[in-house]
DNA sequence: CTGCATCCTTCGGGATACTG
DNA sequence: CAGTATCCCGAAGGATGCAG
């Protein structure tokens, strides 16, 4: 018979990493503003927390989709841009925009 | 400037609905085992309890994703399919998947 | 076999204030 | 400007028992 668990099923596996309210919304934003500096990702991301910023995008730093370039200036700088190995997320991440807009368009109708 | 808010970004439409712990494994496995059988599919996913199992059953058939369809025998027998909307979502599903193995190559040479 | 109701726990997410 | 440190809450998730 056939299973569905973490180690047989990699779906999950890409659902932890972009799983979460912020963490799909923030790669995108990302992946459309590259290099995306913090304040700015602030206020483009409607909603967002100072806090909930920086701890999603350590997240993502650590599982190597974003990288973190720090500026010795003042006032402080930081850019964010996605990594070689996050940019293969783009495919996905346009399959999931163009899934979202037909879901929208059918519960539309209803 | 972009804004990423949830009316402007339809990719948080799609995440709503396929957030979670198990939403995208179930849609996984009903679509590899279809037509599944309630008791299957809390055999095979594993982990799920059966209230979680109801649940999100429930919430993907409000969705449209799947159906279900009740035979009037005893012992009593529920098959769910997924509706040709859910169908749609095979590509991501696909693409979701192969990003995971992906993912795990990755993670183990480091 | 399938499903509902209840109760309980965990943790993702958030508000606020403070720092270099 | 970018980030940390606390404290807090509600919802998601889970265990258990009962029912058709």
């Amino acid at each position: 018979m056939l299973v569905f668990d973490e180690k047989s099923c990699p779906v999950t596996a890409t659902m932890k990493v972009l799983g979460g309210k912020w963490k799909a919304i923030l790669i995108n934003a990302i992946y459309h503003t590259s290099p995306a500096r913090f304040g700015e990702l602030k206020r483009s991301v409607k909603g967002i927390t100072q806090s909930m910023l920086t701890q999603q995008l350590r997240e993502l730093e650590d599982d190597g989709l974003i990288s973190r370039k720090i500026y010795a200036e003042i006032p402080p700088k930081v850019e964010y841009t996605l990594t070689e190995f996050g940019l293969t997320l783009a495919p996905i991440m346009q399959s999931l925009a163009n899934w979202g807009l037909a879901y929208r368009m059918k519960k539309q109708k209803e």
